[in-house]
RNA sequence: GGGUGGUUAGCUCAGUUGGUGGAGCAUCGGCCUUACAAGCCGGGGGCCACAGGUUCAAGUCCUGUACCACCCACCA
């Protein structure tokens, strides 16, 4: 009872203190690597972090991302399994050298002014600084990843890896160099893969231009939202049974400006609603166009160079912007009387994901990966060898394997892994090698200049779960935990790296990368817009963490991670689970007063209402939360255990024990000893129950909120024989059967307390003031259960006085219920409200009146009773007998008072 | 154009074999009741988007409509 028995636990919640402490002792006992020594246990189990970007700062992504691989990584140590889960960061090519070409240029520097190696040099430096932070913020989540065995994309190990993959790719044919209409950043100077493509809308504008006949007899006028690119028009074309062009097919026209002849082309593709019917094909420029080119064998004429201006091939535009271009271009068609129209249009502009630059479609030689053959394996391995949550997702993924094109996978760039393929000056040759050849194989010439390109960072990241386990060596990591258990992450890189994951492991282990693939929500802010530090609405998950805790945002994030669904973001909510922290942290502040000691174990049968009631519920929990985390039911896991902890341990079960630990300031007029034996027992047997469900609730707990559960765990008498709650395992189940019905029975209590605390509200009467309470109880049974449980009413319900029996009148003055066929009557001496008491009969009289009613006209259907499932029909006959019997004893009771109210 | 998800209390969201709806926050009333005012007790508030259908019975299953969000494709 007094401040100094618990003096470890200060009254309020103090996470940050808490928070570095646990981080402290955990690292200190390095618990969280496995030793490959020893046996599995009850199996292995795996997960490799989706890698964040060195250069980046945690995002609430992350953050969920970190708790979800969190708490199943922690549940699956309590399952007694040996748990890895291995942590690194990703190079993320583009992203990272945008950043430090960014710092160079405040400096007035470009890449090109310090050269490949110096800037390569800088960017190492950059992310020794920067993968710091990363690993920070890791940490402050919580996380318990094994850091002994934290991989970098880059690090030597892992670009073995992709030089192996590369090599035997390309020995395969699966690898292949090849000139290819490409996404071109003029900005990154780099050609991007199709889903590095962003699309904006964008008001454009859509020119109608004439391009005269050949033979003099008029124009073919055509549509489009880029006159720039008619430079390098090579065809026109219509659709083969449009009646207004058949004519004119394998016919040309004169392209204005250039006055080259193209000539006019039927294709299908060709939509006749849109524009004039009639298309101008730039296969060097356009995709679409591109193919088409490639089809009718068209010439490929590019004219616009890498830094996005008008090319050698352009003319008189040569050197100009694109924009440039296009005014002009526009003003001399207009001149020469050839731009029919110029209409306001509004199109899809392709943006690169990384700098929003306005991409180019270019003609450029590139690397590719031939992957028709590894998605088709990729496919094939879902849903049965690898299974995805939700499920939903698995359309949206054969959609995309069935649509594949060739992976372009060489970046212009320099912070990656660089290609490892070399030319002979002398002869030619192409020597792919996993390192440096001495000399050329073919010629011996020695002047091999090696591709200055690097791979595309989804390369490397799609080795990760093999890679980071030591591939291509033969590890005991890789014997050990590949395939992993489990992959954990967000829906936007489903095809970026997921299905890359699934083609590569497939093909180079023969195996799938991972047993199940959870996608989880993205976060977005309160009105449901993505975080975007463009758009100001990002939480940042460490302010949060600094202002409420890391136990309190990762619960948040739990208890908002329905499948398939999004998560709107709230500072409020995060605020709200604070509370529940809090919670936690009084309710064992109360239990650790009164557990000085370790108390002596559960007996065989636990004997009083209370403490069955609370371990059937406590049993209940553990097999509710063990279904959901099962399925990846994260928030009905977090709702159970919320729900368990505040409403029924905390509300009920605290407030029980509280006459068991001080038993011996007996109230007043109790009719009944709750337990039987004498206070010194009830008390003993309270701090047994109290503590079993103290500490069984912390392991529950744990995985979700680890750093107060184990701080609390901490404080827990007996702790120097108990394991780290980190690696305590789940407790084991209990048999409910024969605890199923004093929960039924404790439900009957708590609506008797209920009730007349209802009554106590609704008459504003004040919670000092003790009440005389009589209830007449519905059967000798109850009668039995109330006698027994007598002194929890009392001192719940806050009375003075508690009378049961069956045959006793109400006194005039009085306010009254019904609960379950017990009628509860709330004496009420001197200062009687009859309005209110009356008017809260109605509405009671009323809510009975409408169920009863609808119950009625449900059961004198016969088509219910005969074809409603019976137990479901024996249900509502017995509720309505109940109903019937309230409303008939809150009738009279009513007019009893009535009659009391007219005196 | 194709696809997916959503529409439930003022707000944000749960709702798992179909059996007349829940939580948190907000709101209203009463309480510093000896773990917690970051708390306790109690109340109010919903034709579950709309229209049909299946069924004894629909928030739940089916069809359609409207609106919102996102993904893929990229009709120049």
């Amino acid at each position: 009872m007094s401040d100094e028995r618990n003096a470890g636990l200060p009254k309020g919640y103090e996470p940050e203190q808490v928070e570095a402490r646990r981080r402290a002792a955990w690292e200190a006992a390095n618990i969280f690597t496995p030793n490959l020594q020893e046996d599995a246990g009850n199996g292995a189990f795996s997960i490799v972090i989706p890698p964040p970007n060195v250069t980046g700062n945690l995002h609430m992504g992350h953050a969920l991302n970190l708790t979800l691989q969190d708490i199943i990584c922690r549940r699956q140590r309590q399952l007694g399994k040996q748990v890895l889960w291995v942590p690194g960061e990703d190079h993320a090519g583009i992203a990272t050298q945008n950043v430090v070409e960014r710092r160079l240029k405040e400096e007035g520097l470009t890449r090109r002014d310090l050269g490949r190696e110096a800037f390569i040099e800088r960017v190492w430096k950059w992310k020794g600084e920067y993968g710091d932070n990363i690993r920070r913020q890791i940490k402050a989540m919580g996380a318990s990843v094994d850091w002994s065995r934290e991989r970098f994309t880059l690090d030597e190990g892992l670009s073995r890896a992709v030089r192996r993959v590369f090599v035997q790719l390309y020995n395969e044919g699966l690898i292949y160099k090849g000139l290819y209409i490409v996404n071109w950043c003029c900005r990154c100077h780099t050609a991007l893969a199709d889903d590095e493509v962003d699309y904006t809308a964008r008001k454009t504008g859509l020119w109608l231009i004439r391009y005269p006949l050949e033979d003099g007899s008029g124009f073919l006028t055509v549509a489009t939202t880029r006159p720039e690119t008619m430079l390098g028009d090579t065809a026109l074309a219509v659709h083969p049974d449009d009646e207004r062009y058949k004519a004119l097919i394998g016919k040309k026209a004169r392209l204005p400006l250039v006055n080259r002849l193209l000539p006019i082309i039927a294709d299908p593709y060709v939509d006749r609603e849109f524009g004039t019917g009639a298309l101008k094909v730039t296969p060097a420029h356009d995709h679409n166009d591109w193919r088409l080119g490639q089809k009718h064998n068209l010439e490929f004429i590019s004219v616009i160079d890498e830094d996005g201006k008008i090319g050698s091939q352009g003319g008189v535009y040569a050197g100009l912007s694109l924009e440039a271009a296009r005014s002009r271009i526009e003003a001399d068609l207009a001149e020469l009387g050839l731009l029919e129209e110029k209409r306001p249009y509004e199109n899809n502009v392709g943006r690169c994901y990384r700098c929003s630059s306005v991409i180019e479609p270019l003609m450029s030689v590139q690397w590719f990966v031939a992957v028709k053959s590894l998605a088709a394996k990729a496919r094939e391995a879902m849903p049965d060898q690898t299974r995805i949550f939700p499920s939903s997702w698995l359309k949206t993924y054969y959609n995309w394997l069935d649509n594949i094109r060739d992976w372009c996978i060489s970046r212009q760039i320099w912070w990656g892994h660089r290609i490892p393929a070399w030319t002979c000056a002398d002869c030619g040759e192409l020597v792919v090698r996993e390192e440096s050849p001495e000399a050329c194989p073919k010629c011996g010439g020695s002047a091999l200049t090696r591709d200055p390109d690097v791979l595309d960072t989804w390369f490397s990241s799609a080795l990760w779960p093999f890679s980071t386990l030591g591939w291509p060596d033969e590890t005991p990591e890789l014997a050990r935990f590949y395939p992993t258990s489990v992959l954990v992450t967000g829906f936007d890189i489903l095809f970026f790296w997921v299905a890359r994951m699934m083609m590569m492991g497939l093909h180079f282990m023969d195996e799938v990368p991972f047993r199940h693939c959870y996608i989880h929500a993205l976060v977005r802010d309160a009105q449901g817009k993505k975080m975007s530090k463009s758009t100001g609405n990002v939480i940042d998950p460490l302010v949060m963490i600094d202002k409420y805790g890391t136990d309190s945002l990762r619960f948040t994030l739990a208890a908002f991670a329905a499948m398939g669904r999004d998560i709107r973001l709230s500072e409020e909510r995060i605020e709200g689970y604070r509370h529940f922290m809090n919670k936690i942290w009084n309710a064992a502040r109360f239990a650790l007063m009164h557990l000085d000691t370790v108390p002596a174990p559960l007996p065989e049968k636990v004997t009083g209402l209370h403490h069955r009631w609370i371990l059937y519920r406590l049993e209940e929990l553990k097999k509710l939360q063990s279904q959901a985390l099962d399925e990846y039911r994260f928030n009905d896991a977090a709702g159970a255990l919320y729900k368990f902890i505040w409403n029924e341990f905390c509300d009920w079960y605290l407030e029980l024990i509280k006459n068991d630990m001080w038993a011996d300031e007996k109230p007043a007029n109790a009719p009944g000893e709750a337990v039987s034996g004498s206070p010194a027992q009830s008390k003993a047997l309270a701090q047994s129950v109290l503590y079993t469900v103290l500490r069984e609730s912390l392991i529950l707990l744990h995985p979700f909120i680890p750093f107060i559960s184990s701080e609390i765990w901490d404080a827990m008498p007996g702790r120097e024989q108990e394991n780290d709650l980190a690696l305590s395992l789940f407790p084991p189940r209990r048999a409910v059967s024969d605890l199923a019905e004093d929960a039924g029975n404790m439900e009957t209590v708590q609506g008797v307390i209920s009730a007349v605390r209802t009554i106590r509200a609704e008459l504003n009467i004040s919670p000092a003031l003790r009440l005389s309470v009589l209830i007449r109880p519905v059967d000798p049974k109850t009668q039995a259960l109330l006698e027994e449980r007598g002194r929890d009413i009392i001192s719940l319900a806050r009375l003075e006085r508690l009378d049961l029996d069956p045959e006793a009148q109400a006194p005039a003055a009085s306010a009254s219920a019904v609960v379950q066929g017990n009628e509860i009557i709330v004496s009420l001496k001197g200062a009687v409200d009859f309005a209110a008491e009356n008017a809260r009969l109605d509405k009671e009289m009323a809510k009975l009146e409408k169920e009863y009613t609808g119950l009625v006209a449900k059961l004198s259907n016969p088509s219910y009773l005969e074809k409603g499932r019976p137990e479901i029909v024996e249900r509502d006959k017995t509720r309505r007998l109940e109903l019937d019997d309230a409303r008939v004893k809150l009738q009279a009771l009513k007019e009893k008072f009535a009659a009391a109210g007219a005196q």
